[in-house]
DNA sequence: TTGAAAGCGATACCAT
DNA sequence: ATGGTATCGCTTTCAA
């Protein structure tokens, strides 16, 4: 192993001057700060994890908690985890894993043992145990995702209501009455409150334009293909033209394959909104307007709040809520068919 | 944050006796030992991090790579990280995530850095550039599946040979001459090696016993329902009525789900086996003969052959093949119709 | 602009 | 069975 005496030997300098060159935590000329890095390059050097942690004040590492638990829908999830992974990366942070049950043992023991700078912390519930200990331990904490008590967190996500808001709005205006909105899974409403957040907005937002806005769960559990088919063709029979989809990837999937049987064209006969998607829509066969959920958007300012805590800056404890983008693809028709004339043209068939 | 030396004033012993107490590395009278525990915990004592990094041998962290591809199968790849971060804690490690697009410079870092006391290799390809870099550093290595240049490398993986010829010789024997691989998708013949493994052990198997062997890929990049559906349908049609399942649980699913449109039944009308499948089989529809792939087995051993090398074990690197269990569940057809029979009492219509 | 040296908080060797 | 202390490799104050 090389250590930083090595070093400095090989460049002629003392080892204060390799840790300030290095860290630049103290001018060092020109000169010498060549021949340091010259050292370090030869030897191959990278300082001792240990050394640096007892001795600085930074570990260089964020620990990420997540429960895992059966439900979590694990393509979101990993893209959670891979942007927040590459995002501590830039700024120099590596992240360290505490899936346990009890993320509460984890959170305390990395938190005691100085094991980590920050915590993260992902799939959070409206009732998380993981609250409680953010606010005992003394090691920042940043949730992304927002507990139903916030009070004195940090906590950064999507501005889910907002979401709503816009994706009636655009139906609307293009001149629907009538929206179905096509939801998570029925245990995602349980477990986590952003599904409601955009629910709840959707509806006041109806309610103040007059709109009527219906809303189907997508399954019990794991999303239910069958559910969500006879749900679609449901309301296609009761006159929908219009829809917001706030689902994965197979609710997208199933809805255009229904509209496609029925020989229906997205972005003429009926409008699709893709709200708060957190993969990429454009893969689908037919292109959706889409308001993204952008994991890196939420992941880069989490990782941001705990390094600048981390730097000093006095950040007041507040939710970070992130604006929603709307980005059209041509899957709202411009000028729609009022759904009473769908009605009168297209007599309801008995479902199944 | 409580230290040693605050355990030790109040426990009334030594810095070195609440250390030895706490490791178990020398005999302590159970007299003090309950002083030092009580002090321990009324203080809640978590021995610094980086102090004993720097001065134990250990970090007790381990690296888990994992490089994240675009094709990877979430669910598998989930469950896979949360049985080896399981394994891991219970040894008393912590996992460091790796999931760098380019995993190589991470393994070197907290190699050189001491940052962690193993790597742990998961997601590996047949031309893996990991095994390269594990060659070069000295932090002990294991490999959760099997590159091609294999050689003085410390693997885990299950015997998909072994998952091959015991899926083949059960449907045999049970009086088969022709049967159908639903196999994994194109991409992933080409980026992991394991299914190839299953695949020519089937087919030598077969090939030995006379047996007919028909095999598919379920899709381009994804599985393709479309694509599983229509091969399902042809096999059914060219008088196949024995599969062996080597895939996602929406193969499965689909599988089960054209069986049950044509009314046959499953362990009467035609036999199946899941063969090396990673999440539930018996939260399907019908339940299946399984020959499972559990993650934990694997993980575990990988721990558990990283701690021991840690432990001062000498092992020699070599592979380490789980020998597959059959797990029988009634899918397989006691004494079938020969295929041939079937094809003369019904005669097969054009597909599609 | 640079160097010397005092910690950081454990582990483990050498004594007693 | 227990205590004293050198040591790990770095960061950072204090001096020059």
């Amino acid at each position: 192993m090389t250590t930083i005496h090595e070093v400095a030997k090989a460049a002629g300098v003392s080892i204060s001057t390799v840790s300030y060159a290095l860290s630049g935590k103290r001018p060092v000329s020109e000169k010498t700060r060549q021949r340091i890095e010259d050292a370090v390059t030869a030897l191959g050097y990278q300082p001792d994890a240990g050394a640096r942690m007892l001795a600085g004040r930074r570990t260089h590492i964020f620990a990420l908690t997540e429960p895992l638990r059966a439900d979590t829908h694990a393509p979101t999830h990993m893209a959670f985890v891979l942007a927040t992974a590459i995002a501590a990366r830039r700024r120099g942070y590596d992240i360290l894993l505490l899936t346990d049950e009890q993320a509460s043992e984890g959170m305390n023991r990395v938190a005691a043992s100085r094991l980590v700078d920050a915590i993260l912390v992902l799939d959070v519930a409206p009732d998380d145990e993981r609250v409680a200990i953010a606010r005992a331990v003394s090691t920042p904490t940043v949730f992304i995702g927002v507990p139903e008590d916030h009070n004195q967190l940090m906590c950064v996500d999507m501005d889910f209501a907002a979401v709503g808001d816009l994706a009636v709005d655009r139906l609307a205006d293009a001149g629907y009455n009538r929206m179905m909105l096509l939801g998570q899974t029925e245990v995602s409403y349980r477990r986590s409150n952003f599904p409601r957040r955009l629910l709840h907005a959707a509806q006041d937002r109806a309610a103040e334009r007059g709109i009527d806005l219906d809303w189907v769960t997508t399954g019990e559990i794991a999303t239910d293909t069958a559910v969500v088919h006879s749900a679609v063709e449901n309301a296609l029979d009761r006159g929908h033209r219009a829809f917001i989809v706030h689902a994965v990837d197979d609710t997208h999937e199933v809805l255009l394959s229904v509209l496609a049987e029925r020989g229906l064209a997205v972005g003429t006969d009926v409008s699709v909104i893709s709200a708060a998607a957190s993969f990429d829509t454009t893969a689908l066969a037919v292109k959706l307007d889409t308001i993204p959920l952008v994991p890196q958007r939420s992941c880069e300012l989490a990782v941001d709040l705990a390094v600048r805590q981390l730097d000093g800056e006095r950040l007041v404890p507040e939710i970070h809520l992130l604006p929603p983008e709307y980005l059209p693809f041509g899957s709202v028709a411009s000028s729609p068919l009022d759904s009473s004339d769908v009605r009168a043209e297209r007599p309801a068939p008995t479902a199944d």
